[in-house]
DNA sequence: TTGCTAATGTTATAATATTGCAAATTCCAC
DNA sequence: GTGGAATTTGCAATATTATAACATTAGCAA
C-alpha cells in the first residue's frame, strides 16, 4: 500500500501550520485582503490539527487567549477565510478545516474518518466531472458542490484490524 | 432539451404524496417497522413539496394540527424515516426532503436550486463510482457519502433568461 | 484634519438539535 | 386476556450552531 496521506501519517504538524500561514499571507496580499491578527489567529487554530474544529471551539480558545470574543467575531473570521479559500466548512459536521490546496480554484472532496476524526481533502477531477455530467444531464447549472465522504481511514482500519 | 425532471415541472403533486405514503407503508411492513400516525404525518409534511423542510417547520405544522409536539417528537420521526430510507437530510440546508427512490439501496446526489429551492435527487452511479475510486486511491473505506450540488435548475434558468 | 470604508465589539436572539426521564402504548408469549 | 418486555411518545430542560442590529474603532486616502 502506498504511504498514507498526510493527516493519517505522523508528521511535523508545526510545519503544516507554518506553511498554511505563509501561504495565507501571500494569498491575502494577492487579493488585497487584510489578514488581521484575529483572522490569522483563527486560521492558526483551525490548523491545530487535521480535525475539523467547530466555531465555538475556536471561540473557546480565543477566550483562553484572553481575547474577549463573541460568536460574530469567529464567524466573521471564518467567513473571511472561506471567501479567500483558506478554510473549508464541512457541512456534515458544522465544522471547519484548513484548506490544503489554497489558491487553486477547486471544489474539494473530503474524506472524513469516523474513527479518528481527521479529514483529508482531495482534488478529485474525476468526481467533479462526474457530478458535472450528472447535473448537465438534468440541464442543471451547478455552482457549488459539497462532497463529503465519511468512513474509515487507512490508519484506523489497520488499528482495528489488530484488535 | 428533454422534459425537465419532476420537481421542476408542473405536476399533480398530490399524486407524489400519495405514492410516497403508499410506498412508505409497504417498506415499513417489509422492515417490520411501525409507521405510526406521527411518523406518517411527518412524512406527509416533508412531501408537501420538493423543497426541503426544516425540522422546526414540521414542528410548526404539527402545532397547527393541534398536536402538542416538542422538538424531539419531530427529530425522532425524522430519524426513523431516514433510517428506513424514506427521507434524506440535506446537510447544507439543515433540512429534509422525501426520498424519491425509497427501498432501493442508494446514495443520492442532490441538485438544489438556489432560486426556487427545489431539490432533485439523482441516483448517479457514475458519481458514486468516481467517489469510491477516489477513496480507494487513499485506502479509505467509505461508508456514507453526502453529495449536494447547488446551482440553478432548468426552470429558473429559462425564467431569468427571459428577463 | 476630514471623511470614507473596512473591521471589530457588543448585546441580544434566532435556528437547529439533543439529553434524560417519565408515562403510555404496543407487541407477544403464555 | 394478562403480564411483562420493548418500543414509542410526552415533556422539560438545555446544548449547539449561527445571525441580526447597531455602536465603535482602525486604516487609509484626499
Amino acid at each position: 500500500m502506498s504511504p498514507s496521506a498526510l493527516p493519517y501519517r505522523p508528521h511535523n504538524h508545526d510545519a503544516c501550520v507554518a506553511q498554511a500561514l505563509t501561504e495565507a499571507r501571500t494569498i491575502c496580499q494577492q487579493h488585497n485582503a487584510r489578514l488581521t491578527p484575529t483572522r490569522e489567529r483563527v486560521l492558526e487554530l483551525i490548523w491545530q490539527s487535521h480535525k475539523p474544529l467547530g466555531a465555538y471551539d475556536v471561540l473557546a480558545v480565543l477566550a483562553a487567549d484572553g481575547h474577549n470574543a463573541a460568536p460574530p467575531t469567529v464567524y466573521r473570521a471564518l467567513d473571511f477565510l472561506q471567501q479567500h479559500g483558506l478554510v473549508h466548512r464541512i457541512a456534515s459536521l458544522n465544522a471547519f478545516v484548513g484548506c490544503t490546496h489554497p489558491g487553486k480554484n477547486h471544489q474539494g472532496l473530503f474524506l472524513i474518518c469516523r474513527c479518528c476524526g481527521n479529514v483529508l481533502e482531495l482534488t478529485a477531477p474525476g468526481v467533479s466531472d462526474a457530478v458535472k455530467n450528472a447535473a448537465a444531464d438534468e440541464a442543471f447549472q451547478p455552482d457549488n458542490m459539497t462532497i463529503e465522504v465519511s468512513g474509515t481511514c487507512p490508519g484506523c482500519a489497520s488499528d482495528t484490524a489488530h484488535d
